[in-house]
DNA sequence: ACATACCTGACTAAAATGGTCAAGTTTGGA
DNA sequence: TCCAAACTTGACCATTTTAGTCAGGTATGT
């Protein structure tokens, strides 16, 4: 059970931004040498939170990213969601009328992997990007 | 951010021997035709299982495996921890003074890592598989 | 026109996952 | 005594996922 690279670079990096928001667009290049994450990797990253409307972007010299809503309303799901990074516990579809282990009834643990994947989401869902920024405020360099 | 099979098989098993315990050692091959389980594969959980003292082994005809302790005193962290499913959300390592990113300061997001696995961690130390007994005595089939 | 920065897609090495396979040993019972 | 049931151990492996790299673009401010 572990976080992906993705989820957690693309958190590391929304706060980066969300930091030095205020004044002008932040370059990918910046990000990359403040947080130590590979540019062609931010790249892909920045991609999927862009189609995700989380970041806009301006092209051209002295463009780069800019958050494009509230760092309040940007919650930790939605972060996670962009950038595909999911909380799976069961291998059983949620939806299907089947049971998992392809047999008829649910899994004898089913209603624990629910319960455990709603504890985790409920984390997410709770945790703004501004929750992060006051957060580190304090153990800030 | 996705629980591995040997986890999920390891509680499944041991719910379905927790189900049977009382009478006689059930053996492997029970569970696995019950649970769906390969055979080679929950020998391999199971040997786990016995050395961190969840379950004890009787050999022979008529063998297989008894829980070594009572329902309530296992808990979710005691089977995880015996197969080896870890919580991992940080990349850094937890007791090295150096920082992550091999910078010398934490990185921007660590505060939040360690909550998020505190969170997931609370969770499976308040499960024990006396509970699991319980809540699926209703959806018993 | 040129440097900066975004944009896109293909590619890949390494690790993790989810097992299988083979060859035992132990023990109860016929 | 001998066999079959069941545990025991360790090697092996195919597939998938991860965590990127690489190689090209395109847009735009100066």
């Amino acid at each position: 059970m572990k976080l992906t690279s993705k989820g957690r670079y693309a958190v590391m990096a929304l706060v980066d931004l969300a930091r030095f928001n205020n004044i002008n667009p932040v370059s990918l290049r910046d990000i990359s040498l403040r947080q130590g994450i590979s540019l062609d990797y931010l790249e892909q990253i920045f991609s999927k939170l862009k189609k995700n409307e989380i970041v806009k972007s301006i092209r051209g010299t002295q463009g780069g990213y800019v958050l494009n809503k509230n760092p309040n309303d940007i919650k930790l799901t939605n972060i996670f969601h962009a950038v595909d990074e999911k909380v799976k516990t069961v291998q059983c579809k949620k939806e299907s009328k089947k049971g998992c282990n392809g047999k008829a009834t649910k899994c004898i643990t089913h209603n624990l992997w629910d319960e455990l994947e709603i504890h985790i989401n409920t984390f997410f869902e709770n945790k703004s990007l501004k929750d992060l920024l006051n957060n580190n405020k304090e153990t800030r360099v």
